[in-house]
RNA sequence: GCGCCUGUAGCUCAGCUGGAUAGAGCAACGGACUUCUAAUCCGUAGGUCGCAGGUUCGAGUCCUGCCAGGCGCACCA
């Protein structure tokens, strides 16, 4: 409809300038949009304005030529021109009429796009060591990556999600060494527990099942034989817990990425390698530096320190090496906003090695800061209490919790209070919206059982001419902006778009619902209204699904 | 001190690459269920868009400087 709408002008503003009306035929980028008030009609565009200093003229001339020359179309109902000079469209109801067609066409594809042309994108997210069961933070960061590799499936990408495991370094060794002294401590050892091991109540568990598999033989091994077997050991039971509440909170990865493996296969050493034979890697005070500076970082950063172990920072390199190599167009990090510094040195390693890091995104979320009844929740991960994902889960449940993380900007910080999220009031925005789809399916129900369409019909078998109520109407327009809004949230990366849109969609509904039935005594009227809610249902559902929230046929 | 994010109604926040009269929800007040689910709707009230400059036809939106809050500034991960 846009496009019809600016070929529509830039036709009328060549024949004007053929007539002499106006006086370049050099037309500047147009915007075509719909205006913020329905009295602006419903496609406005400021043409005549950007045209204004290239013609010379006042913006209301130009656009009084532009609309007397332009070529009539029957879907327009009336031109305008307003304000400053912008030129406004106000369509007739049968424009709208298409859009109802489409939706039943395309069903679960209604909203896709080609706006990624396939391009490859990977998004990796939450990647939470595997020390301990994910949080609230984490929680927030499995929404936002999930939601946002969703959408830009959705709008033609081809996405692979991805978990980082940091199965490697100092934490391991950490929770190996946590583990090991709480099964020394159930062998009935003296031993002391130091407050830089992991505290939870989840380490004396992993001990007590290892020592029921295999505590002789751990006893009989040295210290760090042991530990080194508990590491691996643990790790791996807490990265199963988190796999499975993940799960719970409906997020599942195509791949699980391991960063031992960037070792083992010697990609670490190749990497730092390759940076050093071309001067980007280089030896000071006995460590080795990366030049991070010269791409824009603040200083340069350490990859290897001077005893030779390497940093984190040089498993990243390699790790987004190998991302790029294994084909992607882009690579999305999703990243709680406390690693922020760490963008720079990341950015800088993907110029060094000759690629572009505009190819690379990071989706920083601000923090999470939980409440309960308005009270802050006491978090401390040293002492091992903390409200975990899968108590979120638990309590509030999937859907709730997973809208209302991405009920805001994740460049916002974020209020979630366990009350709030978990009551089932007006407050609590997920039934506000899922609502509507049990709703619809309630009037599909009783259309059905009423005889309202026959047996072998659908629900779309409705006439559309009979929409006409201005209720009806808006629920087309904002119908038809589905796709277009999709777009807009895979373009921006910014899941709280279509969340913003399922609101105003389920208020068109609501508003609608209260003043009209749907079902009436006049068949006819009532088939074409089963027609549009069944087209509502189906947005609403597609929307929802998006974010990673289901949509009940009841409630 | 430096860097990133934020500052919009009493509260929580939208506001698309600058566009016309700045919008929702909650809270407050007044109304609507013998009706397809009232987990809903309708109405009223509520604003110096942190402050000060700048850019231009036009700024909540872009630039600069302040102020306030959050988070970071390791040879930790």
């Amino acid at each position: 409809m846009k496009e019809f709408i600016k070929q529509l002008i830039l036709g009328g503003a060549r024949r004007a300038f053929d007539k002499g009306l106006l006086k370049s035929d050099d037309f500047p980028e147009m915007e075509i949009e719909a205006p913020r008030h329905e009295a602006h009609g419903d496609i406005s565009t400021n043409f005549a304005m950007v045209s204004a200093s290239s013609q010379k003229m006042a913006p209301r001339k130009i656009a009084e030529a532009v609309i007397s020359c332009m070529d009539p179309a029957s879907v327009i109902e009336k031109t305008e021109i307003a304000g400053p000079g912008f030129i406004n469209f106000f369509l007739a109801s049968r424009a709208w009429y298409p859009t109802l067609d489409r939706i039943v066409k395309e069903d679960d594809r209604f909203g896709c796009s080609d706006f990624g042309a396939g391009k490859k994108v990977q998004v990796e997210f939450v990647s939470a060591n595997p020390t301990g069961p994910l949080h609230v933070g984490h929680a927030r960061g499995a929404a936002v990556g999930d939601a946002v590799a969703n959408i830009l499936s959705f709008a033609g990408f081809e996405v692979q999600r991805e978990y980082y495991i940091n199965d490697s370094g100092r934490q391991i060794r950490t929770l190996g060494l946590s583990v090991w002294l709480r099964l020394c401590q159930q062998l009935g050892r003296e031993v002391e527990f130091p407050t830089d091991c992991y505290q939870g109540d989840y380490i004396k568990e992993i001990a007590a099942d290892l020592h029921g598999r295999m505590g002789q033989e751990l006893a009989e091994k040295d210290e760090a034989e042991a530990v080194s077997t508990c590491a691996k050991f643990a790790a791996n039971v807490i990265l199963e817990g988190i796999r499975a509440d993940l799960v719970d909170f409906g997020v599942e990865y195509d791949q699980w990425f391991s960063e031992e493996s960037l070792y083992a296969s010697g990609r670490v050493q190749r990497a730092i390698e390759d940076f050093t034979a071309r001067d980007v890697i280089y030896e000071k005070d006995g460590a080795q530096w990366f030049r991070t500076e010269r791409y824009g970082d603040e200083k340069d950063r350490v990859v290897v320190r001077n005893n030779g172990i390497t940093t984190y920072f040089a498993s990243d390199i390699a790790y987004h090496m190998e991302k790029f190599d294994r084909g992607f167009d882009r690579v999305i990090d999703v990243w709680g906003a406390d690693h922020h510094g760490y963008i720079n040195r990341i950015n800088a390693a993907i110029d060094a090695s000759g690629r572009h890091s505009d190819q690379f995104n990071v989706i920083l979320v601000q923090l999470v800061n939980l409440l309960r009844n308005g009270q802050p929740v006491a978090m401390s991960s040293r002492s091992g209490e903390f409200v975990t994902l899968k108590d979120i889960v638990d309590e509030v449940g999937k859907d709730a919790a997973r809208f209302l993380f991405l009920s805001r900007s994740y460049d916002s910080g974020l209020d979630f209070d366990l009350e709030v999220a978990k009551q089932k009031t007006s407050e609590n925005p997920v039934y506000y919206v899922q609502y509507v789809h049990a709703r619809i399916a309630g009037i599909l129900m009783k259309a059905a059982a009423e005889k309202v369409l026959n047996d072998d019909e659908h629900p779309w078998a409705g006439n559309k001419e009979l929409l006409v109520e201005p209720e009806e109407i808006k629920l087309l327009k904002i119908l038809a902006a589905f796709p277009e809004t999709v777009e807009k949230s895979a373009a921006t990366l910014h899941p709280h778009v279509i969340f913003t849109y399922l609101m105003e969609l389920a208020s068109a509904f609501h508003g609608y619902y209260n003043r009209h039935k749907v079902i009436t005594p006049d068949r006819e009227l009532s088939r074409s209204r089963i027609f549009l809610v069944f087209a509502v249902k189906a947005v609403i559902r597609n929307g929802l699904q998006l974010l990673g929230v289901s949509a009940p046929e009841r409630m």
